[in-house]
DNA sequence: GGGTTCCGATCGATCGATCGATCGGGCATC
DNA sequence: GATGCCCGATCGATCGATCGATCGGAACCC
């Protein structure tokens, strides 16, 4: 049984990727969730108050599964695929969650930007310390390495902006494909 | 001389870009204009009519570039390189309005948004056709080529969201590295 | 040239609607 | 009667847009 309080996340979360945090009203986040703007005050704090947490679960969430995927392989090669595969799922498994993480941190406040932006940065170095220890260890070729994890990370999130999952794409090929690329894209002619 | 037509074309591209369609005001935009809230009027219709006419100019620009550069090469991976360049250099060039089409499509009213998503669609398709040649050709081996269009675009548009113009990395060579990387990911080991 | 007319450009004031948020009270359950 | 849940009413602020009015200069007539 959902509780109330998820409830008024998972409207949040709908409304937010469907209109953007600033094109969604406190009214439609009420009455998508069952209640009467007033009793929204209940389960929440204000507005940008559900976003931040929206984003900060997401991004918590991410840190944690890249450190325990990283610890579980020790060549760069299979850490970065186990890497995309994590990143291209979440991002087709829950697209709206992501799609907002990425696109509306220029709607936080200053304070809040600050910490958001944080977390972002840690999932980012995780990336980007397992892209040089692959150029340290010869298998990786590339141009700049920040520019490297920057297109790997762009063309990987891409995924929440339009994959289906009523599609004749399952997730396993989808996955895959993004590991083949993303290694490609790493390692260079051979 | 700059028209103040132009004046409030360029103000809305800013603050579109800043803090989104629905996070900017009229008051907002008639500030960074120099103008009145109501002399705004005189040079525009609605707000929407300002985001449509920056979102046709730019996918009318993209969709006239490709065409040219196309016709000027006959091998898929040039006309992939030679793409990719552009791509690239228009979204580090014009990072905000890059990011206004491709984060703002959800604002537009439904009539609108048909025509733009048409143009988006057209000049997806040029990329798509060039890639299907190279597979044909024996060129390109990807697993799905629309998901290889998809990963290839999303990656190429991601540098209107991260590239600095002031920072060490030139034009030029990130469009290099750029061309190098998208080829790679359609080539694969050889 | 002087007088008149006209118009593009601009603004202050204001429209009705909606914004995010708050308050006090009703109605249960314990 | 205390607690948790909920809502109608309402707050001040701001939204996008429009109004009538003003101003300066170009165009025209005599």
């Amino acid at each position: 049984m959902e509780t109330t309080g998820e409830r008024v996340r998972d409207a949040a979360l709908e409304l937010f990727a469907e209109r953007g945090y600033h094109g969604t009203g406190i009214r439609q986040l009420a009455e998508r969730a069952g209640l009467s703007s007033a009793s929204l005050y209940h389960y929440m704090g204000t507005k940008e108050d559900l976003l931040v947490a929206i984003m900060r679960e997401s991004l918590e969430r991410l840190v944690g599964e890249a450190m325990t995927l990283i610890a579980e392989q020790s060549a760069p090669p299979q850490q970065v695929a186990a890497l995309v595969r994590m990143h291209v799922r979440a991002h087709a498994e829950r697209p709206r969650e992501t799609r907002v993480v990425d696109g509306e941190v220029g709607a936080l406040e200053a304070g809040t930007r600050e910490e958001i932006i944080g977390l972002r940065d840690r999932y980012e170095q995780i990336w980007q310390g397992v892209i040089d220890a692959g150029i340290d260890a010869g298998e990786f070729h590339v141009g700049s390495p920040s520019v490297a994890r920057r297109a790997l990370l762009e063309m990987c999130s891409g995924v929440a902006r339009w994959y289906d999952d009523g599609g004749a794409l399952s997730l396993d090929a989808l996955a895959d494909q993004y590991a083949e690329m993303g290694l490609r894209l790493l390692v260079g002619p051979s």
